[in-house]
DNA sequence: AGCACGCCGACT
DNA sequence: GTCGGCGTGCTC
C-alpha cells in the first residue's frame, strides 16, 4: 500500500520557517488531506502541536522517513480548499514580500472548528427581474455589447467604465454579469465597504434571485464562511463584496467588476498589503476573466492606463435621473481675513446655513482630515512652505522645524511669509470638536451631531450616528470625511469641505488625487433630484487646480494637469515607486543598518543612474518614534518596476535580526 | 518563532 | 559540587 506524504507549511510566520516539512498523512485522514486544508502537526523537538497548511501531496519521502512525522488532524473542511488559491498565495508572497504562510492565510477562509454547514433558507423575497428588460441608453449599451462580444470571442480584456455618480454603472455591471451568467460562468464584484447599501443588494437580489451571495466585514467569521460554502457548493453566481470577496472559492470565473476602483479601501493595511486591483488583475489573466473597473473619479493610474491603451476606456455622461449637478463656491478663505472674518466658516457658510435651517433643510460639514500632516501655510496669501526638491508640503514638528516626509530637507519653521512677510502664518490646528462648538455659538437652536474616531469608537455608534441625522433628528452634521463617502440623506442640500487645503497639502504625492474625488464625491452628496445643491470649498488657495477642476466638475482637466506634476517629478503613474520602512525597536542597530544601506557599493552605483532610477534616504519618518521602535524610511523611485524587487533583495542582505523592513510599491503596470 | 541543548558564575 | 543565565542552532 502506498504512502501518502504532505508538503505543509508551518503556521509560524518566520522567514526561516516559510517553507515545506514533509509529514505522513495516516490512512484515517486520506480522504481529507487536500491541497489547502489546515492541519494540526507536531513539530520542533518537543513534538509541539502547531497549526500548518498543506499545499502539495506525493508518494515520495524526500528525506529519511525516519524523520517524518504524522499529521495529527485535518482542521477544515475538504469541500472548500481550491488549488488556485495556493498559487495566487505564492504569487502574493513574490509581490507583496510577505511569508508563504500569511499570504495562504489571507487567501484561504479560516474555520477554527469544522461543523457540519448548512446552506441558508431563503438573506427576505425579492421581486424576480425588476430591471431586466430595462432599455440602456446607447452609451451604456455600447459598453455593455463590446465586453459581451469579447467575452463571446474568447478575448479577455481590462475595460474602465468612467461615469459620473447617477450615471447608470451598476445597471451596466448587472448587465454584463448576467450575460456571463448565460455563458455558464460566474462573477465577483468589489464594492467599497462602506458602501454596500440596501439598494444594491436589493438590486442584485431582484435580478439574481438566490445566486446571489452578500459578503460583508460586519459578518461573523461563521457568516463568512458559510457564504464560501454556498460557492464551493456551487450554489452560487455572484459574490459581492470587499476586497476579501475576491477569495470566495467561485469557480469558473468569468468576470471581476471592481466597483469605484480608485478607493483606498481596496489597499490591505496589514501585511500582506494587497491590493486588490492588483490581486483582480492577476486572477483574472490567470483564470481567464475579463475585469470590469468603475469609477466616477478613477484613480490617475487606472485612467493613465487607459490612455495608453493597456485598458479599454468607456464612459458615461448622462445623469439617468436628470439631477443637475450641485453649484459648487470656492471662498477664498484669504478675503475672509482680509475683511475681518477670523473664524473657521466663510460669510457665505453662515448664510447658506441660517438658510438651511430656515427651510428645514439639513447641512453636511467635513474636516478632510485624511492624511492630513500638519503643513504650514500663509492665511494671508496662501503660499504653503513646500520641499524644495519634492515639491511636496513639509511638516510642522514641535522643535520649531519643517521637515519633508520624502528626502528629509528640514527648514528653521519661519515667523514670517517668505512670500508676502505676512505675520499669519500657521499650522491648521481646526478639528471636529472645535467646529461642532463654534457651530453651537453662531447657531445655538441647531441639533448638531458629530461624527469622527472619537465618537465613532463604540460598536455600531457609526450606524447610529447616521441613521438618527438620516431621520431628520439633526439639522447639521459634522465630521471627518467619513461622513461623505458613500452616505446619502435625502435632505441634505449642502456640503461644505471647511479647509480643503488639510488634505490638498497633506504631505504625499496623492494628497491632490484624494482631495479631488473627496471634494466630488462631497458635491455628490449635497441636492438630489427635486431639490438645487450646493457645495463649498473654503480653501487659501482658489486657484489651485485641484479646487479650480473639482467646482468645475472637470476630471479630464484635473487629470491632465495632475499628471503634469507627477511627470515633472517622476511620481507614480510615470516612474514605479517603492517605499521601503526600515524599523527597529533598537536604535542604535536601525542606524547601523541605514548607514551600511547608503554606504552600499550596490544604491551608490544605483544612485550614479538617475535617468533610471532616484533614491531618498534612508531618512526619519515624520513621526520618528512609535510605540518605542524607530522608523527610517526610503523612496526609490525607478523607471522600470522588476529592479524594485531586485533592491528589496538586497536591501535585505543589510538587516540585521533587531531590524525589519517593510516594503510597499507603487507600480505603473497593475 | 519557540524550544532544546550547551557551556560559565553564585548558591545550598 | 549543582542550579540556572540566555547564546545558538534546528525544526519534516
Amino acid at each position: 500500500m502506498t504512502e501518502f506524504y504532505a508538503d505543509v507549511v508551518p503556521g509560524i510566520s518566520h522567514k526561516e520557517l516559510d517553507k515545506t516539512f514533509q509529514y505522513k498523512v495516516p490512512d484515517s485522514l486520506v480522504s481529507s488531506a487536500v491541497p489547502g486544508a489546515f492541519v494540526k502537526v507536531p513539530f520542533g523537538r518537543g513534538n509541539k502541536e502547531i497549526t500548518g497548511f498543506i499545499i502539495e501531496l506525493s508518494e515520495t519521502p524526500k528525506i529519511d522517513p525516519e524523520k517524518i512525522k504524522e499529521i495529527k488532524e485535518i482542521l477544515s473542511d475538504s469541500e472548500l480548499p481550491e488549488s488556485r488559491m495556493i498559487d495566487l498565495a505564492h504569487w502574493m508572497k513574490e509581490e507583496y514580500d510577505t511569508t508563504l504562510i500569511k499570504a495562504l492565510k489571507t487567501v484561504f477562509p479560516v474555520q477554527e472548528t469544522v461543523r457540519e454547514v448548512k446552506s441558508r433558507t431563503k438573506p427576505v423575497d425579492y421581486a424576480k427581474d425588476s430591471e431586466a428588460g430595462i432599455t440602456l441608453n446607447d452609451e451604456q449599451k455600447n459598453f455593455c455589447d463590446d465586453v459581451k462580444t469579447d467575452f463571446d470571442n474568447g478575448i479577455r480584456d481590462t475595460y474602465l467604465l468612467h461615469g459620473v455618480t447617477g450615471s447608470g454603472k451598476t445597471l451596466c455591471y448587472m448587465e454584463v454579469i448576467e450575460h456571463i451568467i448565460s455563458r455558464r460562468c460566474r462573477a465577483i464584484m468589489l464594492i467599497p465597504e462602506i458602501s454596500l447599501t440596501w439598494q444594491t443588494v436589493g438590486r442584485f437580489k431582484s435580478r439574481f434571485g438566490d445566486r446571489v451571495s452578500i459578503v460583508n466585514s460586519r459578518m461573523s467569521k461563521g457568516e463568512k464562511y458559510r457564504e464560501f460554502v454556498r460557492c464551493s457548493r456551487g450554489e452560487v453566481d455572484v459574490v459581492i463584496g470587499p476586497r476579501s470577496a475576491l477569495f470566495a472559492p467561485l469557480k469558473n470565473i468569468g468576470v471581476i467588476v471592481i466597483d469605484e476602483e480608485h478607493e483606498d479601501s481596496y489597499k490591505s493595511e496589514n501585511a500582506p498589503g494587497y491590493h486588490a486591483r492588483e490581486v483582480a488583475d492577476y486572477i483574472a489573466k490567470k483564470e481567464g476573466a475579463s475585469l470590469v473597473l468603475g469609477s466616477a473619479t478613477p484613480s490617475v493610474k487606472t485612467y493613465y492606463r487607459a490612455k495608453k491603451g493597456d485598458i479599454r476606456l468607456y464612459r458615461l455622461t448622462e445623469r439617468a435621473s436628470d439631477s443637475p449637478l450641485p453649484k459648487v463656491f470656492v471662498e477664498d478663505m484669504r478675503e475672509e481675513l482680509k475683511s475681518g472674518n477670523r473664524q473657521m466658516f466663510s460669510r457665505r457658510l453662515i448664510e447658506s446655513l441660517r438658510i438651511r435651517l430656515e427651510k428645514k433643510e439639513q447641512a453636511m460639514l467635513f474636516l478632510n482630515k485624511r492624511g492630513y500632516a500638519g503643513f504650514v501655510s500663509c492665511r494671508s496669501c496662501g503660499h504653503v512652505m513646500k520641499c524644495k526638491n519634492c515639491d511636496i508640503s513639509m511638516t510642522y514638528h514641535r522643535v520649531g522645524r519643517l521637515m519633508c516626509h520624502y528626502c528629509g530637507y528640514t527648514v528653521p519653521m519661519v515667523s514670517k511669509c517668505p512670500e508676502c512677510g505676512s505675520p499669519h502664518i500657521a499650522g491648521f490646528k481646526a478639528g471636529t470638536q472645535q467646529v461642532e462648538e463654534s457651530i453651537k455659538k453662531l447657531f445655538p437652536q441647531a441639533r448638531v451631531l458629530r461624527m469622527d474616531k472619537d465618537t465613532t469608537s463604540t460598536k455600531d455608534a457609526h450606524a447610529r450616528i447616521l441613521s438618527e441625522f438620516s431621520k431628520g433628528n439633526a439639522d447639521i452634521l459634522v465630521g471627518t470625511q467619513m461622513i461623505v463617502k458613500g452616505h446619502d440623506f435625502e435632505n441634505v442640500t449642502l456640503c461644505c469641505a471647511l479647509a480643503a487645503d488639510m488634505s490638498l497639502f497633506a504631505g504625499d504625492y496623492r494628497a491632490s488625487e484624494r482631495t479631488f474625488d473627496l471634494l466630488t464625491q462631497a458635491a455628490g452628496r449635497a441636492g438630489r433630484a427635486d431639490r438645487a445643491g450646493e457645495m463649498i470649498i473654503q480653501t487659501y488657495d482658489p486657484d489651485n487646480y485641484c479646487i479650480v477642476h473639482s467646482a468645475a466638475h472637470d476630471y479630464e482637466g484635473f487629470y491632465n494637469d495632475e499628471m503634469e506634476f507627477r511627470r515633472l517629478l517622476l511620481y507614480p503613474p510615470v516612474w514605479n515607486m517603492m517605499t521601503t520602512g526600515i524599523i527597529s525597536s533598537d536604535e542604535e542597530a536601525l542606524i547601523n543598518v541605514c548607514e551600511s544601506i547608503s554606504q552600499s557599493e550596490y544604491i551608490n552605483d544605483l544612485k550614479k543612474n538617475p535617468k533610471d532610477i532616484t533614491i531618498i534616504g534612508p531618512s526619519k519618518e515624520s513621526i520618528y518614534r512609535v510605540d518605542n521602535e524607530y522608523r527610517m524610511v526610503m523612496y526609490i523611485k525607478s523607471k522600470e518596476a522588476y529592479i524594485l524587487k531586485e533592491i528589496r533583495k538586497e536591501i535585505y542582505k543589510y538587516c540585521t535580526d533587531k531590524v525589519f523592513l517593510q516594503f510597499d510599491t507603487d507600480r505603473t503596470d497593475i
